[in-house]
DNA sequence: CGGAATCCGCCACGATACTG
DNA sequence: CAGTATCGTGGCGGATTCCG
């Protein structure tokens, strides 16, 4: 029928504590499932869509551009089997069909808006870091190649140029 | 050198509007590439643990069960260069590296814990919304078969048995 | 219009071996 | 101990085709 069904990817026992600050323990548990979800490639803009209003499929599908018919399929059907999407159909012809976010999918919705806040506080902190990490990075390359073409002219001027 | 270096994988033209309100046109810019770090099968593990107090590669290697060295690198790699994870190299023998998480990282840490607590508070939904999937779906089947045997029945019926 | 089924390319991941 | 280099493979995602 289909090829991406992945049926408990990790099952994790119940450890009997729900603290909190041990959820590293879980991070391979639940939390994984549903930040995968999230975290796809179009969950995210499909939510934040459906956020306003209900939408049909057409009308997602040029919304988000870039998304094959394939995936966006797939993507709400995962959605709605997670309980985070709803779907209806019209028995009217030609078809049609809309989606809307359930009222657990909302709370997702503004609980991932923190994150996205996050983003929006650092993302010129996170830009720095890479620009000043390739920057590391090249520079220790480049020394590395110099001490390399150093050995080389040494071992040159030692050896009897062979052949 | 390497043979997962993604450079923009979509670059998003600024707007000039920070309205978060609709933060689902900038959804595929750079909120993308932070939730496919922190969403990413290991980073989630490693920040959680780092949280805690700095460790070695090995200590991480040996904490997360499961990860190839390989792997656990690349994310360290990775982290390091958004600036979320820093890395000392003590200059001994044998070597030791610790990784320790930045302030950045810190905060990171614990905005995604929003996210961890809503998983804790809906997990049971979504499992329920999953079952209740799974059993809509495999009735459906079982219906789509019986009216599939049926149609077959009364073709038999109907027409000349062949050969 | 809203899918489902099929084929296929590609790369991300894992295992292995080697280095400083 | 803390990596890098290389290779083989599975599965994700896109393109295409067909159906109700």
């Amino acid at each position: 029928m289909e090829d991406g069904t992945f049926e408990s990817l990790g099952y994790c026992g119940d450890t009997g504590v729900d603290d909190v600050l041990q959820w590293d323990q879980r991070a391979d548990c639940e939390v994984r499932q549903i930040l995968d979800r999230i975290a796809d490639k179009w969950s995210l803009q499909v939510i934040a869509l459906l956020d306003k209003r209900s939408l049909r499929f057409t009308e997602l599908r040029r919304a988000i551009d870039g998304v094959s018919q394939r995936m966006l399929t797939r993507t709400l059907r995962h959605l709605e089997r997670d309980g985070l999407v709803s779907r209806t159909v019209h028995p009217t012809v030609p078809p049609r069909v809309d989606y809307a976010l359930t009222p657990m999918g909302a709370t997702l919705h503004s609980t991932i808006r923190a994150l996205v806040v996050w983003t929006e506080e650092h993302q010129n902190a996170i830009a720095a870091a890479r620009t000043a990490y390739d920057r590391r990075t090249a520079a220790e390359q480049e020394a590395a190649e110099r001490e390399a073409a150093e050995r080389d002219a040494v071992a040159r001027a030692v050896l009897p140029v062979r052949g």
